[in-house]
DNA sequence: GTGGACGCAGAATAATAATTTCATCGATCT
DNA sequence: AGATCGATGAAATTATTATTCTGCGTCCAC
């Protein structure tokens, strides 16, 4: 397997410090399956808190991790830099530069960046647009109508999920939380027909929920309005009051996502999607 | 409980210290005129380059100021303090805080309080959750890696999404994003046992993008690790570097998600992936 | 002018931290 | 099973740092 001549890099690479924290991050990933049981230890306490090693000495980091205080030592040895003290200054640059591009990103954020300079804006802008769209959400979703989607959803004994295409993703991660958390559902969205065969199986009993963004898709639609027919009770989260959908609804959410360059993030709908299943599931269990 | 005659010097009305940066920063300047030279200089030293502060030992301080180190001494007990230290411990905190800064308001949405005791608070307890995801995607995600996976990513004519399970509604708002753009993608994540077949198609003039959390869904890693053999470009986004997604990746983000109630609202990651897709579709346009 | 109080510098000291050393332990390969 | 090499942890050592102390100078009040 492993000769000891074959690799001489043991000993080459030892006295060339690293440029930055990114560098030296990579490579204590790239290693991280070579190291020791105690280097791996620090090595994952140091790429998850990496402030503590910026202000810690080597004692107050050893006793959090939990180990001796010559294994810091070592750690920072094993990845060439002269002592712990070198190795702690590039957590430290990393620190100073962090908080000044933080702040200019923070700025950024505020004013809302213009949809078309370059790729490091295009995320600034998405981000501002996810948390506008959360405050917007925190603003517009009662705690009466949240309540009372809940009371309808876990009123039902299976719950069926319907949407297409952008809000597809949403009804599909609480088809996961809800399996997650034990509760009954079926996603009548598959691109498969079957979707008529599995709503015949609803009743009175059962609870829907719907999403559905402008421009509406009409199988969501079509197949909301053939549920409540059977007498399903409806909830449903929409972008507009006037939605074919919030029309037939029980009870409805609106959530404006906010725009960017033309795409909208779903996160609001994301997090009350979710929201909407944790709570469900709490209420079930009470009851 | 405490039988020893504990310290008479634990009490310390006296010395009234100052609950945060901002308190003492205020105090100093109020008190800046009156200050006596050597002080003065040091005053000064601190609010213009607190960083320095919170990094440096009384030495280094002294000498960037030009004044001896029992000066520094002098003025941290002039404003109260028992001594330089506790007076760095505001400076360090401040640099926390600083990299943090939603965290706190978190905390006063009632973190401790468990999530079972209203339908009202689940909902808030998750849009919390969303925004702070929000801001640490914004810290930990840089410009320069941000831009490299839009370089990898354009560079791919087919561009191959693989998730599972809770990763993946990302993959597929992704898939619908790509589709608007014009851009051609696979999503190699069906519940069919067709991914094989797909992904034989793939070559080194693709690009593929992976989504994986812990615990890590095991076709992922496979299927990853099959295109990284067949020398497709990978890029992926997964929540620690120790990922066995990450390892093989040419880039990689890490998007740590806040956690409530057990629940990770993927919004932060909803948001990259769609930044993602839109930067991409931009580079490719222009070339 | 003189006495007193306060600020000051620099050395001395105490405290704390970083690093090295060394004996022991455990795994791996023969 | 025995030998070997590396990893480990506790303690010793060394370096650095914070803090205190003392004597000196300066400024103001009387």
């Amino acid at each position: 397997m492993r000769s000891s001549a074959d690799q001489p890099d043991d000993r080459t690479p030892e006295k060339a410090a690293f440029s930055g924290y990114q560098p030296l991050k990579e490579e204590i990933v790239r290693r991280q399956k070579a190291l020791p049981k105690r280097l791996f230890q620090i090595a994952a306490f140091a790429l998850d808190q990496p402030d503590e090693i910026a202000f810690g000495t080597v004692s107050s980091i050893s006793k959090s991790i939990g180990v001796p205080p010559s294994a810091v030592i070592r750690f920072a040895q094993h990845f060439g830099f002269d002592g712990f003290i070198e190795m702690q200054r590039l957590f430290r640059d990393r620190m100073r530069e962090r908080s000044s591009e933080y702040a200019e990103r923070l700025q950024t954020l505020g004013r809302g960046a213009d949809p078309l300079d370059g790729t490091g804006k295009t995320l600034e802008g998405f981000l501002a647009a996810g948390r506008q769209s959360m405050e917007s959400a925190l603003r517009s979703v009662s705690r009466e109508v949240f309540s009372s989607a809940v009371s309808v959803l876990s009123g039902g004994e299976t719950i069926y999920l319907l949407a297409r295409r952008r809000s597809f993703p949403i009804v599909g991660y609480m088809a996961y939380a809800f399996g997650k958390l034990g509760l009954r559902c079926e996603l009548a969205s598959s691109s498969m027909g079957t979707d008529g065969d599995l709503l015949q199986f609803a009743g009175p009993r059962d609870a829907a929920f719907a999403v559905s963004f402008s421009p509406y898709a009409p199988e969501t639609v079509a197949q909301a309005k053939a549920l409540r027919e059977r007498g399903v009770p409806l909830v449903s989260l929409t972008d507009s009051p006037f939605s074919p959908i919030a029309a037939i609804s029980n009870v409805w959410f609106e959530v404006v996502e906010t725009d960017y360059s033309g795409f909208r993030p779903l996160s609001a709908s994301m997090v009350l999607a979710l929201a909407l299943s944790v709570a469900v599931a709490e209420r079930k269990q009470w009851s």
